[in-house]
DNA sequence: ATCTATTTGTACGTATGTATT
DNA sequence: AAATACATACGTACAAATAGA
């Protein structure tokens, strides 16, 4: 039997690792606004009794979950500030990475989510956010002629579903969808469009953002929730016809 | 006019980040599996012709995005490490503590994923699951004498759902409805739930848990999913009732 | 059970870079 | 243009952990 340790699962942390938690739940108990500084360097390592190596290194971990910034300069230090989507979504897409996520789990919850949105967004849209959407669309107006030109298309397209997330209210329900659009963002297709049963089938996904769009515009939910399953659906087959695989590469950290 | 700088933006990227940028690279280029061994700090500073600490920081980034794990000693190092759900999920959870998130949001997408996992569920339990779902239920059998154990069992009650999410196959769906069921069970009630309304609401969401469990076992999907809506609708209204409010506070980081 | 080797973990002093005044 | 205030990076020394002899 191994001799008693007195320490604690808490004192056998490293001691960034400490530092960090200490930190955020100062965050917390007094609700820190993003914005805030931080005590300088030099005070940290008066708190905390540490050097500056390991401050630093605290401040990398809170840095790398994004909840705070440095810059340096008179003025300058850290600052605590709210993770945008984008770092959120990278962190996430960390986890998928090594999840194996085929393109029909992704669908499967599109299918649920995506509808809803449309259905909540019908007649809440201003002519602005109308005129954003049609303009989109108008992105992918003809049929793609080369490989490079289909890509292109496909981004365009699931930029409308980014889109139509950053519209809500919800931003639960936006910060998903929005994450699911740029997972199918990094897809490698193998086969072409050329088809023509592919070809039916992105003429029609088109087809139903334009319907979308005119459902949203007149306020009529209902409409929009059937409409965006309908596009969930032949989007997925479209999916599945070009046999599409989700891209082994971590999201984006910019 | 500024003077123009040779410097790309990459370049002036601080030099932790790059480092940490580049090993994610390695990962991802070479399909590196979780467990397999990073070079040795001295080597690190050598290949990047960095100082102990910058390679430090680095290390301490891609730890706190839990891409790896280091430990010293012989046979000690750094270890590229699939980032588990509970590090996703608070790190998730770091984004949602500066969004304004209300419970009616997570219900909306709760309403939508959680009836789809129980009809893909259905008929696909092994007798074990089946019975770990009925034993979970019988953690809340009886109504709540006070307020802590009220407490107690809403998370027992969550937990039914967790267990749900991690018998599914598809990952995203279980993540989300497991990072759901994390988030709910860091609420704060300030109703109790002694007014005879809200404790019919209560026995009715438990009686749903008890049919639905039957639904899964004869496989009855279509069953299974409508119950699972009036669930959802059902503890939607407790949670409103009880004038639940999300509690500020960062998920446990263990 | 002790020592030894290996590897990360922490400390500290100094120098450099960067942005504000 | 210069001084100032801050983070950033370096280099070295030493402490702690742990596998294996």
């Amino acid at each position: 039997m191994p001799p008693v340790t007195t320490r604690s699962d808490a004192e056998r942390r490293r001691r960034p690792a400490q530092v960090a938690e200490e930190i955020k739940r100062w965050i917390v108990a007094e609700n820190i606004a993003p914005g805030t500084r931080l005590p300088r360097e030099a005070e940290l390592m008066d708190r905390f009794g540490m050097a500056k190596g390991t401050i630093r290194e605290a401040m990398r971990l809170l840095e790398a979950e994004g909840l705070l910034t440095s810059r340096p300069g008179p003025g300058g230090g850290s600052f605590v500030h709210a993770p945008s989507g984008e770092r959120a979504a990278a962190l996430l897409g960390n986890y998928f990475y090594f999840q194996r996520l085929t393109v029909a789990d992704i669908y499967q919850v599109r299918q649920a989510l995506e509808p809803e949105l449309a259905a909540t967004l019908a007649g809440r849209l201003s002519p602005a956010q109308i005129a954003a959407l049609e303009a989109n669309i108008a992105d992918y107006d003809s049929p793609p002629r080369d490989a490079e030109e289909e890509r292109d298309q496909h981004v365009a397209s699931l930029r409308f579903h980014r889109l139509l997330a950053g519209y809500g209210e919800n931003p639960l329900l936006g910060f998903l969808i929005d994450f699911m659009a740029s997972m199918l963002a990094n897809l490698t297709v193998t086969r072409r469009l050329y088809e023509p049963r592919n070809f039916d089938l992105w003429r029609s996904g088109r087809d139903y953002q334009r319907d979308l769009v005119a459902a949203l515009r007149r306020g009529d939910g209902a409409a929009a929730r059937r409409i965006m399953t309908a596009h969930m659906a032949t989007a997925q087959a479209l999916m599945q016809a070009q046999e599409a695989e989700m891209a082994r590469r971590f999201l984006g950290t910019a």
